[in-house]
DNA sequence: TCAAATTATTGATTTCGATTAATAGAAAAG
DNA sequence: CTTTTCTATTAATCGAAATCAATAATTTGA
């Protein structure tokens, strides 16, 4: 199997050079390519999992369902990113992940990584950069939710997805295809369906955004990230010792 | 300096053996220990750290202020928790970190620790568990504010700050002394402070808790748990390789 | 030990966004 | 191609929690 092109080495390679040597390495311990269709789970709050799934294709989500059938969205899983870290650090799940379109992707076993880590140390920083990254996008979120206005959240939700998209070249400069449904996106927001879209119609209105369909296009950048006090995330250079032979 | 009875130590062996070597080269790379004022900032938004702390003693919290002078506490720093990995992948400060008491901690440079990482690559995933328990801290804490009520919110809140103690020693067993006050509750669970404080009351009516000043005593833990639809995280065994000479 | 500051509690009013319901439009499936 | 199922949009009502405003109780520290 075969890495080349892939979004996960692609994100990837921001946080660290991969040699040839670190790309084998990585494809030896990957199955091969899994499908899994729309609506179908990846992964079902309450069950154990054990391995590592790197998003080739397609979109999915982690979510979770409360007994009074309310469901908050905790966030959207693009192409280039790695399901399933949490769960295989815990004994079981605490939520949910399901596909919101096709979704390709390649598994390994969290045994195998380990290993990998211990021959390739970078493995275990790249591991605990993801889980970092996953917990700053759960901190900006959570400000959205407790504190932001529902304008400023959904403005906040347009550009991190867009600079998510970005990163593994799925969105143009200031204009992308929105992978999801307003039902979706009001319960990332934790807001109503119909107040989403009222919300969505006040950012055309105020010509900071505009669409047809599912196109998003961003009208006026500064507007929006003053507005939903954005601060794009950007890496810092950590410094790799040189490598042992 | 010595790492003995320090509650990161503690809190990490639940996810790691740590052997004597383990123990000594943590130790090395740790500069002695500082103190931080109560009302001190440890971390400020929009500026560079390249350093961890590993907190010993005393509480802080993380936060962020928005313009219009709201402010969402992203968490509640403990005893045994570490302060700037987030940091210190990233170019600058995405939120603050302020002492709410007192706070003794513990420092060593992200570059040392990159540095231990390569010699001992358990350090590396430990890092990762780190980071991968501060997203899944999120992640509940993202489906309190965006779908619980807010009774089911400061219920939730109430199990898991004493889990987090009791992981630390800090707690007895259905008892625990709160470490803040309900302004800082409220900011956590996206409340105003005059509506938690009725909220709070409410728990005492329905004899799920009972406090006086800041002593938290759980009258009914499985109703507790069941009103906050609480899951306690349990850590799986990582298969850690046979270590190397 | 007492004044100042912080924290907790109570009440009255108002507002934002949920809820419910209905319809229009688009996409998928047979 | 057409029926069915999703998805987007609009409107009217209602309720939960914010806001504003005081006051009581507790800590802190000078």
């Amino acid at each position: 199997m075969s890495l080349d092109n892939h979004p996960f080495v692609t994100r990837l390679s921001a946080f660290m050079k991969m040699d040839a040597t670190d790309l084998k390495c990585l494809e030896q311990i990957l199955e091969g390519e899994r499908l899994v269709k729309k609506r179908k789970d990846l992964i079902v709050d309450g069950f154990k999992y054990r391995n590592l799934c790197f998003v080739k294709d397609g979109y999915a989500m982690r979510y979770k369902l409360l007994r009074n059938g309310k469901r908050q969205i905790l966030n959207v899983i693009l192409p280039g990113d790695v399901i399933g870290f949490t769960v295989s650090f815990y004994d079981r799940s605490t939520y949910s992940v399901i596909a919101l379109s096709d979704v390709k992707f390649n598994v390994c076993l969290i045994d195998s990584y380990v290993q990998l880590c211990f021959e390739r140390p970078q493995f275990g920083l790249a591991l605990s950069w993801l889980a970092i990254e996953e917990a700053a996008i759960y901190a900006e979120h959570l400000v959205d939710i407790g504190r932001r206005t529902p304008v400023e959240r959904l403005a906040h939700f347009l550009l991190e997805t867009h600079s998510r998209l970005r990163a593994v070249g799925l969105a143009q400069k200031t204009s992308f295809e929105l992978p999801v449904s307003q039902e979706v996106m009001a319960d990332v927001l934790g807001l109503s369906v119909p107040h989403l879209n009222r919300v969505m119609q006040q950012l055309r209105k105020e010509k900071l955004i505009s669409n047809r369909a599912r196109l998003i296009e961003f009208s006026d950048v500064p507007g929006l990230q003053t507005l939903a006090h954005y601060q794009p995330l950007i890496l810092a250079a950590i410094p790799f010792p040189t490598r042992k032979p």
